[in-house]
DNA sequence: CAACAAAATGATATAATATATCATCATATT
DNA sequence: AATATGATGATATATTATATCATTTTGTTG
């Protein structure tokens, strides 16, 4: 099975357990995201649709989808793209920690790795200590991948 | 004198020592966002310009402007919300290292904080164990402001 | 099953953010 | 003054996002 089917069917099996239901759409959406190591706009989400399964699905409809995705914890918003993509973790059954995205600058792959507790409990307490309680911590770092870099030197 | 003149004649020294200008719609621009503890978008610093200085500044030469500011590390663009603020160093003469960006979700108000070297070399060895190199790193932390903490409660 | 309620999606309009491009104005330098 | 460079204006348009009302689909209940 693929990587891509995988991570449908837990995502299928989440949502039952959770009481809300992954339509088709929904998954069509998602596995737009699934497919790619890019992040995704909601327009071309659409776009990807209409090519792929041949549904006209308007952009209003795709952002309700990556709202809903997005509360099932599926799917994180890039703000520094303002774009989308698969929560890379769809396929582990435990609740996942705070996540980093290191983003290439050069071929926009999107790589998500999560930080140790202790580096979010230090990160908590400065936060903390500048008069601040941390809601959702998310990072998104400017890289170079290390392909990039090879393939420039 | 005040807070915000003196980040600007700090400005000024900065831009005339690196060969650049700090024109006067540039000067407006960063005293609009030196104003506020809250970030502000491209548009609504053109309409604090027009409604504080009398100067008609379209969109475009905002934008223009913000490039400007951001190369000479005097502005700072928050992806959160697509929206700019003034660097909160720039009154330091030493070169800052990394920031976290505090947003208060409830009030907006943005604090930027300097996160130790010793935070910082745990992120890039993680990023580099990840097949990334750090570019330029910047946190933009969502949480909630001690504030608006004890009002709530 | 019919009737109703709730959830999902469609359709449309419009707002907010951002970029591309060419024209004009200001300022330095010779 | 002539010219070059940098800054700004004007305009068009792209991109991302939200608001709102209509329609369709699905689920529940009598």
């Amino acid at each position: 099975m693929s990587r891509v089917q995988a991570a449908i069917d837990h995502a299928e099996n989440s949502c039952k357990s959770r009481g809300v239901k992954l339509t088709n759409k929904r998954r069509q959406v998602l596995s737009g995201l699934l497919q790619s190591h890019k992040a995704k706009s909601a327009y071309e989400l659409a776009d990807y649709c209409r090519d792929e399964f041949g549904e006209k699905l308007p952009p209003m409809s795709v952002y309700r989808i990556l709202e809903f995705l997005q509360e099932e914890r599926l799917v994180h918003k890039l703000n520094l793209a303002n774009k989308y993509i698969a929560c890379a973790h769809i396929t582990c059954d435990h609740d996942h920690g705070i996540s980093q995205f290191l983003i290439c600058d050069n071929c926009q792959t999107v790589k998500e790795i999560t930080v140790k507790k202790s580096t979010i409990n230090t990160l908590k307490r400065s936060v903390e200590d500048a008069g601040f309680d941390l809601l959702s911590p998310q990072m998104e770092l400017n890289c170079l991948c290390h392909d990039c870099k090879n393939k420039a030197a």
